[in-house]
DNA sequence: CGACAAGTTGGCAGCGACTGCCAGACGTAA
DNA sequence: TTACGTCTGGCAGTCGCTGCCAACTTGTCG
């Protein structure tokens, strides 16, 4: 109760506050330079904790999974994701607006080289895969009722082909990545996503 | 070494191999009847174990993975996928191929309502999307090459669409049986999968 | 038939991610 | 200073999964 009234007041942060940030920054580091080193799946919970200097226990409070250590906020795509779609003008196609939204969630990230190392361990491990996939099959849930409201409302059966553009423009954006990172980072990914869709609609 | 050699021979089966056979449906039919019952996630390895008369560490033994426990040979899929694809004749182009390959895998299927089950269980159990999503973009890796095949040669950076073009493929029968699922296993799914298609490639 | 090799099974201990619970430490406000 | 709310660490426990070992069943050969 505290916190989220301090929060909406815009209140100074406290002392509390200011630990938290640093444990939690501390914390995110320590994971992903561990990931970087010794890969995803052969670092433990434990050595996080133990090399930040916090318990497991904590460790958990902060974020709720090991997933979550990867950081890049990615529940926050979703939020960018629709957000971005529903501010395009109306007169913009259903492919424009897909197109806006990837570039905005592309756009959030820090710098390149950042972006390319999560991409890489996203892109390398198998557990990591799995769980990105499934957040983004939630954003393409999102995202539908904003696409048919794009499209040309003949009255039913809209469902399987929105989302089929969804998807498609997922798709994509993954095979944009994946050549993204198997060029070291060369390039720009939104260009490699135009040549996919390009590719796609013919 | 022993197994492989009467396999290869046609050799009559053994009181073992029927045994395996049994316990292994035995488990199948037990996982599958829990999972639709109670869910997957509230359905432990424990249960399914005690159920089937069988230890836990048996049960392990037959199936790697609490997922292979949903039955329907998955790993079979990327084979049959990429042995359609490649039979398919030289002038026939990356889209019928793909469509080929897909078509060859939902026939795969016992019955309606066995796929429908499965379906839907994996359509609403975030843990096996996950894990089915993951197997898919092994599959997908696979077929790279022979999709890469069969389009105009420029040498290097046709990568990504043809990257691009197979995860389409994929999306379109996600979209396909999303829908397919929604609509209690109304009409047939090749007729959505084309009507994605059609509506993503214009 | 008997002995031996090979295959199969179950139990136990253990790992790693993750959670609930509880006692204690700490910052904060009266 | 006292009382309160918050945060922390530790412990035990769940669940999926694996390695190891002892016992049992099955097939085979002399």
């Amino acid at each position: 109760m505290k916190r989220e009234a301090k929060a909406a007041a815009g209140a100074p942060p406290t002392l509390w506050d200011r630990t938290r940030q640093l444990a939690s920054q501390e914390i995110l580091e320590t994971a992903l330079r561990l990931f970087t080193e010794q890969g995803y799946d052969e670092t433990t919970i434990a050595q996080i904790a133990r090399e930040a200097g916090v318990s497991q226990r904590t460790l958990f409070r902060y974020f709720g999974a090991k997933e979550d250590l990867l950081g890049g906020n990615q529940d926050r795509f979703g939020q960018v994701l629709t957000d971005t779609i529903s501010q395009q003008p109306a007169e913009a196609g259903v492919w424009e607006a897909l197109r806006a939204g990837v570039a905005a969630v592309l756009a959030l990230h820090d710098s390149r080289e950042q972006a390319l190392k999560r991409f890489r361990l996203l892109h390398n491990t198998a557990s990591l895969r799995a769980g990105w996939l499934e957040k983004r099959l939630r954003f393409q849930g999102d995202l539908l009722p904003l696409v048919e409201a794009r499209m040309d409302v003949a009255l039913g059966g809209t469902d399987a082909r929105a989302r089929a553009m969804i998807a498609t423009a997922f798709a994509c954006l993954d095979a944009a990545s994946m050549t993204w990172v198997d060029n070291d980072g060369k390039g720009d990914i939104m260009d490699l996503y135009d040549e996919c869709l390009a590719a796609v609609r013919g």
